[in-house]
DNA sequence: GCGCACCCTTGATGTAAATCAACTATTTAC
DNA sequence: GTAAATAGTTGATTTACATCAAGGGTGCGC
């Protein structure tokens, strides 16, 4: 357990060396960071941040109904985060993948509304949103960039919405896929190979599909050759055509 | 038309005269506007705000891919929020009442991802974006504030993503109506008594069912004497029961 | 190394909602 | 005021996915 967890740590965090990690030498800074930030301000920024906060997989990093202080960059691993409606079922509402913010679904209220666990050994920057404010007033583009993660959050709320009300199960995996595949590409990991970090249970949950349609789909699309699975590794043989699978204008 | 129009404004916006319209004497301004705000801050915020642009049903507030320069806060009528998705399909996202803020999906990339149409005549007070982000700089209530209103709506996105996700078509349209019902009486206006604003087709794109579904749950739930249709007035006759269904715990 | 639990897959059957179809009511247009 | 278009209702049929059921892999604990 330490040992995997010290080797996710050392692959993926910024730095091999722990103690020295910050948002300056982080190579996730430009997703997680404004771009335009001025180098004393990342500073300012940095020294706010708390980091050390290694989850293992099944980890919280928070509970629905938890008083809200902080929002959270994922620095390595992936969490989950998922609501608990009255009638006791649940629902996942997102992945988060490193360089992603997770946690501003409790600024409404001062109460998460979600809960997040690890789905593999994590490490998160803690970023108390008190302070990031106070920060804010001082700094417009970080003020700025705190709206623009909120906004970017709406409108991909709004394309699950639009998913779940319109695609069909094959259309819903494929969109997972390329939404997976992208967010990879963006942190310079391979677009067409990768593993996922989530359970079929998950995919299912947050697609709105049963478990077993999920596998059926795994199967479908690996027989058309358009993706190669093994467990949770995912290989895309032809993007082309998952594209078309997860618009909708399939040729089947 | 004209008339029409003129009878709307005159009952549903703050002040029958008019030019006097401020968000000092604008009785929507607890719903819309940071609770703890100070008098003069108040007037600075008036100062920046733009009125006098009324909506005839059918109308853009604005269009998906417009530059974004401002939020806009419902004063009278109503308006729904769509996106267009790659193949063509429109997927309403949103319904915003008075007191509600719209067009927080245009901060992220600078441009809108939804269109913005009138149900009904519609005015809507505008606020430019960047004059409000300074002004945030100078009260923090008001930076505070925002992130609240664009946290919650991120709240919402996730409990309709719970429903498309999870529930029937008849707990999808109790919810839908109790969600009216409780934004109607945050207005002081009746619970148990309104017209809905939008149609069945809007309805019926919004919740993931077609609009044959969407009449059919209508007649049951009127059969079962939960409410009573008539075209699009909804009187709520067994609140109690209408959770239960919205809820997942229907006694059927 | 064996047993148990969990995760995943595959097949058979059932069902809620979509689709297809016909009709009525309401609004808009001239 | 009548025609045409639009919005909504109701019924018959189809279908995509859920549910039910059984079995296979993989990993973990002892």
């Amino acid at each position: 357990m330490t040992i995997n967890h010290t080797i996710v740590k050392s692959q993926d965090s910024s730095c091999p060396h722990d103690k020295k990690v910050s948002c300056g030498n982080c190579r996730l800074n430009t997703i997680c960071l404004p771009i335009s930030l001025h180098i004393e301000d990342i500073d300012r920024l940095n020294n706010i941040i708390q980091r050390g906060k290694p989850l293992q997989k099944g980890d919280y990093l928070y509970r629905a109904n938890d008083p809200f202080d902080s929002v959270y960059a994922i620095r390595s691993g992936a969490v989950k985060a998922m609501t608990i409606s009255d009638n006791g079922e649940e629902q996942v509402t997102g992945f988060y993948l490193p360089g992603e913010v997770v946690g501003m679904d409790g600024i409404a209220d001062n109460r998460y509304t979600n809960s997040v666990i690890a789905l593999e050994t994590a490490s998160v920057c803690e970023i108390p949103f008190n302070r990031m404010e106070d920060l804010s007033l001082q700094i417009p583009n970080l003020q700025r960039h705190f709206f623009q993660l909120m906004s970017r959050e709406i409108t991909q709320d709004q394309q699950i919405i639009t998913l779940l009300s319109k695609s069909s199960a094959e259309e819903r995996i494929a969109a997972l896929l390329l939404s997976i595949s992208s967010r990879n590409s963006r942190r310079q990991l391979s677009a067409n190979a990768f593993r996922l970090p989530m359970s079929r249970t998950d995919i299912g949950n947050y697609l709105g599909l049963t478990i077993e349609t999920v596998s059926r789909i795994f199967t479908r699309l690996q027989k058309q050759n358009v993706i190669a699975v093994d467990k949770k590794e995912i290989v895309i043989n032809n993007m082309d055509q998952l594209r078309n699978i997860a618009n909708g204008d399939s040729d089947n």
